[in-house]
DNA sequence: ACCTGAACACCGTTCAAGT
DNA sequence: ACCTGAACACCGTTCAAGT
């Protein structure tokens, strides 16, 4: 019974891990909260100290967390289908999601722009989360020959960073249709792929 | 000598202004310290007040100043050339500016970021200023017919929406070289127009 | 007209102390 | 092992007071 990892005292650090989350993508690394963060957890603010020696451990935690299961989010999508054109389709959701729940903006977006404060183990963990979504990209956009192999790596920044911009813009509307839009505009211009293969005339339902 | 606006009590005003919309552009709304502000224009805290009755109608003012100065910097661009793809052209330069400026973003998109925690008067502002860019780009869009009549309002979104995002994933990495790659990337994938039309072969220098 | 010091409640953080 | 109260310096904000 002793030294065992994972037990009932892990519950309150993955609390403390997912509220931490939450927050962070509401009001960002600054405008997270240590005292209302503990007190929605059920514990005292320097309770929080315990679990995590500063709120930079705190942050960068929160932050690898998110990248990893957004990682196994995307690995999950690829598994399920095996059809790159359906990812990359099907990619924007992601960012749709957040939106869905209250509004949130994705975490490392919003560090993103909180950069210059950032301690340098959170900037670390912000850049990792944009390196695994243009891998992932890269990897779709050359397995679906969208474009030319050398083309890949470019085109998955720019798509990743669109869909980034996307979803600051919706979030500053409250506007999820807005965010939509754009996404459909990527694709009527090009930037994303469509599923079927660009058929200049759309058929009969439009 | 009574009752003249824009004298020497003004200066003070301008002062906080300049320096607030700097500090916001690195910090954000609610990274904004008004001591620190205040110790930059060599005055104390508490004066700000005189000036500006809260920390809101400060970001209010600054925030309607920074869309004022943009939306005139846009004509500006229009007036000179009268060339509406130059324009489309040069339009993401206005946003490397702020990178070359120590890495700043777009004090906008910094605020769509924290717009949950943003009071009412300052989120109107934030709008404003992206209604600004999305109606140049649209009227440019037209007026070079790069698009259909119908589309330009969806291709002007998006693409404010993407350089916006470009700008943010940059300053992530404090790297303007990928700010431009970014840039290139879209014009690549059509989402921004070339400025001669689309050879597919682009000639000696490359 | 413009600025200030002192005070308020609130923040991140520490630490000695509890169980 | 896990949590707490009290304290620290710092924040936005107010206000009576200075010139």
């Amino acid at each position: 019974m002793k030294q065992r990892a994972g037990d009932a005292g892990a519950n309150a650090r993955e609390a403390i891990l997912a509220a931490a989350r939450k927050a962070a993508q509401a009001h960002g690394y600054g405008g997270l909260n240590i005292r209302a963060l503990a007190d929605g957890v059920g514990i005292k603010g320097a309770s929080i100290y315990y679990h995590f020696p500063s709120k930079a451990d705190l942050g960068a935690a929160v932050a690898r967390r998110y990248w990893e299961d957004s990682a196994a989010d995307l690995d999950a999508l690829w598994g399920e289908t095996s059809d790159p054109l359906r990812c990359l389709h099907d990619y924007p959701d992601v960012f749709r999601k957040s939106l869905e729940s209250e509004n949130r903006l994705c975490l490392c977006s919003f560090m993103a722009a909180e950069y210059d404060d950032l301690p340098d183990v959170v900037k670390r963990e912000v850049q990792a989360f944009a390196d695994v979504h243009v891998a992932w990209l890269s990897k779709m956009l050359f397995a679906s020959s969208v474009v030319s192999a050398g083309e890949s790596g470019q085109r998955a920044r720019s798509i990743y960073a669109a869909v980034a911009g996307a979803q600051l813009m919706a979030r500053s509307r409250s506007d999820i249709a807005l965010y939509d839009a754009l996404i459909d505009g990527y694709r009527a211009a090009g930037l994303l792929p469509t599923l079927q293969r660009t058929l200049p005339e759309p058929g009969v339902d439009h």
